[in-house]
DNA sequence: AATTAGGCACTCATTAAATAGTTAGCATGA
DNA sequence: TCATGCTAACTATTTAATGAGTGCCTAATT
């Protein structure tokens, strides 16, 4: 993750938002490229790294990690260490987690019936 | 809007995840900075351009033409050119777009009573 | 009557910044 | 020595912002 430039109108105008809304801090993760594939992918019961990475075909491990990584920081899910030969560690969603994606569900809805792009 | 490249796997996946679920296509027209501010503006009674750039503080002439643009292509706002001395437009929602401002406002409560940034 | 000033609703070209992808590599333990 | 679950450095691509400028109209000034 590189760095932001902090003295920019990009970043001004960035958190602008999102102190005025918390939806826009919700949107600004979730459409980072994958993130919701991750999300449905952990709930459709993939919770190892590299099953993950086997079912979401064309992502990088390098934007695989840093998803992860976001999630859990939001919360959205959680990570555990599976003691044992070569370690393991396990993805699973949180309640948080389950609820948002419930809600991006009916949102999902809305996009294929109502939206033609 | 500048061109995409079209050969690159940056768009390649991009595409790829807009097919695979058209929540990814809707997250990314959303996302883009000021959009949903646009939107719930135009929501609360700003119909004109000149309203909508004194209501959103910091937005440019430029992405605000764009993002009514973007709006009006998927025809969550509709635009009426009123006839008269100095020719004013008008924007308003359309029915997806009220639809789709209601669901965003679930989202909305969901950011901001169970999400901590 | 002609010139000027000014608002509206934009567009265009350029530059700056953020995000995604690529390649390589590393630590651990069986 | 192999698989797992990563990280780091770098490049490519995309997105946002800046600043000037346009065409149309009206109202005021000279």
């Amino acid at each position: 993750m590189t760095e932001r430039k902090l003295s920019s109108t990009n970043f001004y105008n960035q958190s602008y938002l999102e102190e005025k809304c918390a939806l826009n801090e919700l949107l600004s993760l979730l459409s980072k490229r994958w993130m919701t594939e991750v999300l449905f992918s952990i709930e459709e019961g993939n919770t190892r790294f590299t099953n993950l990475k086997e079912d979401l075909e064309h992502i990088s491990d390098h934007i695989l990690a840093e998803r992860l990584k976001m999630l859990e920081q939001h919360e959205l899910i959680s990570k555990s260490y599976l003691p044992g030969n070569p370690p393991r560690t396990e993805y699973e969603l949180t309640a948080k987690g389950i609820e948002l994606s419930e809600l991006l569900g009916g949102v999902c809805t809305f996009a294929e019936n109502k939206m033609q792009f």
